[in-house]
DNA sequence: GTTTTTGCAATACGATCGTATTGTCAAGCG
DNA sequence: CGCTTGACAATACGATCGTATTGCAAAAAC
């Protein structure tokens, strides 16, 4: 045998280059070609890593939620011990809506990876909306109420992405809320 | 000259199967060949009325805002002479929200281009969201709070196009938020 | 009746796509 | 030292793409 090497990391190194093209240019123009020229490799090394485009879309669509997870449970745990409940769902909304380029970028692909998921039939999709649910619903005076905090969440999400609302915008209509609910 | 053509209901004749596909698909399945053929039509018809497939998509992307925005004024004004703000307020949201299958359809369409038109820098993208917003805000006791339910409306609809919601909860959610508004 | 112009169909062209095939080089095993 | 095998690279193939080109029937204009 030759050499062995970290599959992972090579799967992952091919997925951020999706991940560039996708929000630079949209899903459309993620091709194999053009995924192995951003990560600055052969096509041939895309295939030896995925055997078709659509593997190497659904890895990338898990690396972004993964991702995601991991900014809110570092963010989370920065909070120091026993934070209060109002600070933990404000910290959960505030890591998860596209404030910063990084995250803007990650929402876009996440975006486009929304449309691409709701026409396929067979669904990749994992239920992280229910975890998310229940830990929201944990944090709230009205736990009935998590189902529309998620919703606004994503809905300014969507917006802020957009252009069509400013973070401030944002950050103010989620505080309303908390104010509401609190 | 031969029969002169209705040329705007041609258009939209193509721009209607183009949606058909869209829903079914996805966008990336919209190719000038897929939608002549989901209309009935040959491709040299398609390029008689589009130039080019941008010039396909950013019609039809048009045809679905007219269409939103025609259902909307239709479902107000059957609300009869001088309805309550509240009223008007939610029958503006379950309006929008994707409950029966049309809706759906369009729906997903305009999730497809919301993804489609977040990527191209020349935006051909109106500022409906603007006039939406200080519509909702005229209805409100606190107008700050416009920017808050239009988020949570199409956070609703969001879920429910995903699959994570069901009608019902949506519903549920957004009537809660109206009666922690009024 | 001729001419012009619109409405469309057919086809061709070059690019790009996903994927299959094949070859090659290096590293570990016996 | 062979020999196998994993990690690639290169290329080929057929399909599909957007679009340009060409042709033609029919109706209005003259």
């Amino acid at each position: 045998m030759p050499k062995r090497v970290d599959v992972r990391e090579r799967r992952t190194l091919i997925a951020d280059a999706l991940m560039r093209v996708a929000a630079a240019q949209g899903l459309e123009a993620v091709s194999v070609r053009h995924v192995a020229a951003a990560a600055g490799v052969s096509v041939g090394m895309v295939q030896h890593y995925f055997r078709t485009r659509d593997e190497m879309m659904v890895f990338a669509l898990d690396v972004v939620r993964d991702r995601n997870q991991a900014r809110v449970t570092a963010a989370l745990s920065a909070l120091g011990p026993d934070p209060q409940p109002r600070a933990m769902l404000r910290t959960l909304l505030v890591t998860v809506l596209p404030l910063d380029e990084q995250s803007r970028a990650d929402g876009l692909v996440a975006l486009a990876f929304l449309a691409y998921t709701a026409v396929r039939p067979a669904g990749v999709k994992s239920d992280d909306t229910a975890q998310m649910l229940g830990f929201i619903a944990s944090l709230l005076p009205d736990p009935d109420a998590a189902v529309g905090v998620l919703a606004l969440m994503e809905g300014l999400g969507m917006y802020v992405l957009g252009g069509q609302y400013t973070a401030e915008q944002a950050l103010k209509a989620l505080d309303a809320q908390l104010d509401l609910l609190f």
